[in-house]
DNA sequence: CAGTGGTCTAGACCACACG
DNA sequence: GTGTGGTCTAGACCACTGG
């Protein structure tokens, strides 16, 4: 007789709770709005905060949330579409690439990227660093990783390293015909470096884009890149991408 | 000199637990081992369970585990590559599709669905759910949106809905000339009901992937598929996909 | 400084699989 | 039944942001 179960829900409360916020941040928030804290929010609905922040985090990786620490939990813009299709202007090294180069280093690479770039083991390659920025924030962390037998012709570029010499290597790479050959798209999380660099924490959870360039049937570059992807819908093909979001959205007025 | 900080880590112990654990992974486990249990791990590293759990999810987002309640958690495989490209034989209800129609319903599709199909609010539409295998495991749970206009043969079938429904839906769709317009992927968490296609629970991480198809320059479907995030990757072009997996030495630099 | 989200603990009970 | 992972609690302290 003890049982206070006026609802017999075999769901599970943060589930239940996500559902409920959900539908609160479609009819009574607008986008960029500052939710109630953890701890007010979880005595509201009568929960432990565990179990609020359970429904929290369910509703960040749907890109509906954004919570800051520090700052607050705020009501997210619906996801914005990326574009990595094969539109010209999306080559390594193009004019208007969307992407800004950062840094280069003669690296050894990682066992399966080695692997896919058919060089031996332990050869050190080519590590261009890039990152692009979509309406004023940061969508995605790149590693080029591109052979050295691609571009030979890199003895005349003094700069050992730094940003110089990443646009040097680019600069080459852009010569040769480059042909996207592959794209795989996948869950992960990201690194504390690529954390960093799209202001997340470490763990966050990212889209890795995987694409193998060819040039003369040879392998010329690799490239991972890691987006964002609470914050993006990746969009292939050559247009801008189908609106489509989820639910109402009302905005700020 | 009280301090027994033996190791000055800013990093969480849970993050710190999951480079652990994955490289024992690489090196002390082989695909389908059973990993001892959640509450003697946590006592083996010294931490709570709550803690252990976090690092464990951690490692079954990036595909690495596999927990199953009732049963224990599990090495797993590398990540399928699953084809969701260009390739004839994904059209919908072409031959050898790789897709299983389920069911078929007349229902009101969802807002941002009615939006991309031009179709006015409130407006049935045909739905045909199908799931997909590969290797032996269901991969992803599909709604195609069809809307009445673009199959109007379809008074002739009698069956109001069933599998049988489904079928002679996509037979007539097949007849269309069918032009592959856009693809979207983003992250979500399956609903109850894709979560059962899935065998996961509800939440569990999923790559959605919206893809528009067009016939004589009108959205003749809309198809809806969501992946599930930790046993695929998503290749796009007409091959197989790049053999990229992680194995031991994940991290670069 | 005060307030926020992030981490962590030590328990408890539940839902499910399997013998 | 036993044993597993899944959910939930009520606290505590930490790391960061901003006034």
């Amino acid at each position: 007789m003890g049982t206070t179960q006026l609802e017999t829900v075999p769901e599970p409360k943060y589930w239940h709770l996500r559902t409920v916020l959900s539908e609160a941040l479609d009819s009574e928030f607008s986008v960029g709005e500052i939710l109630p804290n953890e701890r007010d929010l979880a005595a509201r609905f009568g929960v432990a905060r565990a179990t609020l922040r359970q429904a929290l985090e369910q509703l960040e990786l749907e890109g509906r949330l954004q919570r800051r620490r520090g700052v607050g939990t705020t009501v997210a813009p619906p996801r914005m579409g990326v574009s990595v299709g094969t539109a010209r202007h999306a080559w390594p090294g193009g004019p208007n690439d969307a992407w800004q180069a950062h840094d280069c280093a003669l690296e050894v690479p990682p066992a399966a990227v080695a692997e896919t770039l058919v060089t031996g083991r332990d050869e050190p390659v080519h590590v261009v660093r890039r990152s692009r920025v979509s309406r004023g924030q940061p969508v995605a962390a790149e590693l080029l990783y591109i052979p050295a037998g691609s571009v030979p012709d890199l003895t005349a570029i003094d700069a050992p390293s730094g940003t110089a010499r990443a646009r040097a290597v680019l600069r080459e790479l852009q010569r040769l015909e480059l042909e996207r050959q592959e794209n795989a798209v996948e869950l992960g999380s990201a690194r504390a470096d690529d954390a960093k660099e799209l202001d997340r924490l470490p763990g966050a959870p990212v889209l890795v884009v995987t694409t193998r360039f060819l040039s003369r049937g040879r392998t010329a570059a690799l490239s991972v890149a890691t987006y964002r992807a609470d914050t993006c819908r990746l969009t292939f093909g050559d247009s801008g991408g189908v609106e489509i979001h989820h639910g109402p959205e009302r905005h700020a007025s």
